[in-house]
DNA sequence: TAGCAAAATAGCTATATTGTTAATAATGAA
DNA sequence: TTCATTATTAACAATATAGCTATTTTGCTA
């Protein structure tokens, strides 16, 4: 697991959050990830680093392509980490909700 | 409730991270939360000015002082709904963990 | 009112971030 | 090997962020 720091510095922009959003429903190349966004490959190739290196996602090669992944046990440990760490009484009243609506 | 991005703006940087932190026993005046630091009462006050943007935390006056206090629920709420929206099925196995914990 | 204390705002500099285009690396196929 | 495809890395411009000091605002009190 990488920094909290990383992670939350890759969560800040709205293009990384909306590349995890992408990233939802099962794996994509990157290619097909810029596809998503006008702005250029280059930037979204960054983009796509910056998310790895905070442990966010992961990639594979698969023959001329790479493809991303989301890694969302990742996700949820750091943010429910920060969570617990800042305000635990919160989670437990969300988790109680939660049960509620269930 | 305040939105998504000035909240994992106002996240992602350590100083801010560290505020909550302090903020969590309780309140503080912005003058006591500044000794918690190095950098100077100017800095300070513009984060903390940040994270109340962000609704992450909330002001009142008292007398001569400006107390600021934690938002807990706003922050679990935040990062709660992110969560559900990115990977909720996380969230899902998190509780059950917790719950074992328990 | 004048003076003091607490905190915010203004103005500035240095650094970081995000975007662009051009060049490079890696894989697959003719 | 040569070419095409896919993606990353390099180099640069524009903007945003975080820090500082100086100044202003706000409230208390003599």
């Amino acid at each position: 697991m990488k920094s909290i720091s990383s992670a939350f510095r890759a969560l800040a922009d709205p293009t990384r959050r909306q590349i995890l959003q992408e990233l939802k429903p099962g794996e994509l190349s990157a290619g097909e990830i810029a596809a998503c966004f006008t702005i250029s490959g280059p930037s979204i190739s960054r983009h796509l680093s910056i998310l790895k290196n905070a442990d966010l996602i992961s990639e594979r090669r698969e023959g001329n392509r790479i493809l991303y992944r989301l890694e969302p046990e990742q996700i949820a440990h750091t943010l429910g980490d920060f969570l617990s760490a800042v305000c635990p009484t919160q989670i437990a009243r969300r988790r109680r909700w939660k049960r509620k609506e269930a």
